[in-house]
DNA sequence: ACAGATTTTGAAAGCGCTGTCAAGACTTGA
DNA sequence: TCAAGTCTTGACAGCGCTTTCAAAATCTGT
């Protein structure tokens, strides 16, 4: 292992004390131009990096952002953390992240790691550790949250909602009128909001609320396919189909393929997120886009400025309608599926 | 924001001296269970949290393991990131990541990122940063790297040549004879092993390798499905494709679909990763399994045993053909595919 | 050329923790 | 009961950097 190389070996090297090297290192002070090259040079020629952490001592900040997401391998996160990571290029910030799981207890321990490594701000994506928790580290580091709302803290989120209301609207307007939804787990706020635009719109067609087409799930593919199969086996009725993610639409469409029903044209799906694949998804699938990486992104910008005591009014990122192929038009209006249970 | 607390504000409360309570919070040494209760307590009562950037201050280490990837949001990443993050739980370390984007400047920078935050180990994710550099950090902290092969690195790496073998193997043993190949970045060593795999294969089966049947893609989906159009308009007559990953089969199975030619009836599609998303697809792909999560996992118990000095010989992780939906019998020895150029 | 104002510079005291060392507290056995 | 041995404990010197403070150097204007 290499001999370490401090601030006062550069300072012996190139004749001046530690102070001035720190000085010319931070721009903290003018320094006399000869010393200043002197320094540089003897850098240059030790190699010398920087002790972040006894930087980072010494100045009771760590650089570090702490990332709570769910699931670091999921696409939805991914999105996000790649938003975080732009934001913090060529900033002296770097992101360290930990997985919540959808776990109190794993985010809560995540938590914990975070905070004891001293991160000096925090953005947390969605999850449902209680508020008072995150309130209560507000008083020690910037925290920005995503995906949920709480008073008291600054919040990102979409309106999720009105995505569903406009997945669903969409699928209305092609004529549908049996339209099944696969909702997320209701113990998260942005599944019932889901839940909630989509019997907006129904309300709005004058069409009645059927629970009997309504199946929860997981977000997950599993409970997508899962979801389908329950539909068909208590013999609902439907001619379309509005997904709360697309991770559970792309479930929900091999189950429809596994019974040799088209999409789209037995049955129109229409997913939430827009997640990457889902353009070179079989057929490529009209979703509500998410913007995922732009609420990374604004999160972490907010939480820089909030650093450096700036103002900054992040643009709150909106969803959006993107049509592709996996809703058509209803055949005819007498088009109807029968299915007996299996 | 909150004041700080301190070890010796611990060591106070509990009447004790500062030594004797880090004694009892690392355990390094025999503390009377008076004293070790009286400071147990005195940690609750003050909700002290120890600052881990004097602890690595003062240790020399960070506890920190520098991560590099190329793309935090890809789901091949994603997976051994995960891999990674599983790892390191239940240790002390804490995994901190940064992505190459597949370009050598970047990779660079990222490398620099890491080693000036005291990383106490690196993991490197493919990546093409010269072999020197890496061998150069080596001295510095253990290294692993998965996915190349560097005389005098521990590497972790899958048998690529072999997993194609068996891709085009399995498309060979339904009866294909025509089986075009989606290739992968000729820079990348796996992509080249990928393809030597396939004419192996070939090889085997007495079948000349035509160039003409195959196509080089960037590892992306929309290349995947560039590279069918390229197929079709150059009029090459094939009844499998198989792709060098599935993010490019993934758009070459949209290219088919919409020229009207069905999968796996028409043409059979084997990919390579066997991301997440793949067994959801629809078809569902054939694909070759690549454990993304074991080498990360892998990767992370090594560079941690080096750490400790421990010896530890990772089982090296091997692909798998994982036959599902996208793959079948050739219909007829004598159906064919014609094409005009568009 | 000199007093006074203004910079530039270095010494030194931390930041919060660990780990060595030697002193203090207990044991033990005769 | 006392010397020798064994544990437990606290003082203290760092770890590598920042930052205050005051001394040294430089610059004014006359």
């Amino acid at each position: 292992m290499r001999e370490i190389v401090t601030l006062s070996d550069v300072a012996r090297e190139a004749g001046v004390s530690p102070s001035t090297v720190s000085r010319v290192i931070n721009g903290t002070a003018k320094v006399a131009s000869r010393k200043r090259e002197a320094v540089l040079k003897a850098i240059e020629r030790l190699n010398y990096r920087p002790n972040i952490m006894a930087k980072g001592l010494a100045q009771g900040r760590s650089l570090t952002i702490g990332v709570i997401s769910q699931e670091i391998s999921s696409p939805y996160y991914g999105e996000m953390l790649k938003g975080v990571e732009q934001a913090l290029e060529g900033t002296p910030y770097h992101p360290i992240f930990a997985s919540g799981h959808w776990r109190v207890d794993r985010e809560e321990a995540a938590l914990r790691v975070l905070v004891g490594r001293q991160v000096d701000a925090l953005v947390v994506m969605d999850g449902s550790v209680p508020q008072e928790r995150l309130l209560e580290l507000v008083n020690l580091m910037p925290v920005v949250v995503v995906g949920r709302e709480i008073q008291g803290l600054s919040c990102l989120s979409v309106d999720n909602a009105q995505g569903a209301f406009d997945a669903t609207r969409h699928l209305l307007e092609l004529g549908h009128r049996r339209i099944a939804h696969i909702a997320g787990p209701q113990s998260h706020p942005d599944a019932i909001e889901r839940l909630k635009g989509y019997r907006r719109a129904l309300g709005e067609a004058d069409i009645p609320f059927e629970p009997a087409l309504v199946v929860e799930g997981d977000y997950l593919e599993p409970s997508g396919l899962l979801a389908v199969e329950a539909l068909l086996a208590r013999g609902a009725l439907f001619t379309a189909i509005f997904a709360a993610n697309d991770q559970m639409a792309y479930g929900a469409n091999v189950a429809l393929y596994r019974r040799g029903i088209r999409v789209p044209n037995d049955v129109s799906i229409v997913g939430f997120d827009d997640l990457p694949s889902s353009s070179y998804f079989t057929p490529p699938l009209t979703s509500i886009h998410q913007p995922g990486q732009e609420l990374g992104w604004e999160a972490t910008r907010l939480v820089l400025a909030r650093l450096e005591n700036r103002e900054y009014t992040p643009i709150s990122p909106s969803t959006r309608l993107v049509v592709r192929e996996s809703t058509a038009l209803l055949r005819s209006p007498a088009t109807r599926l029968m299915h007996q249970p299996t």
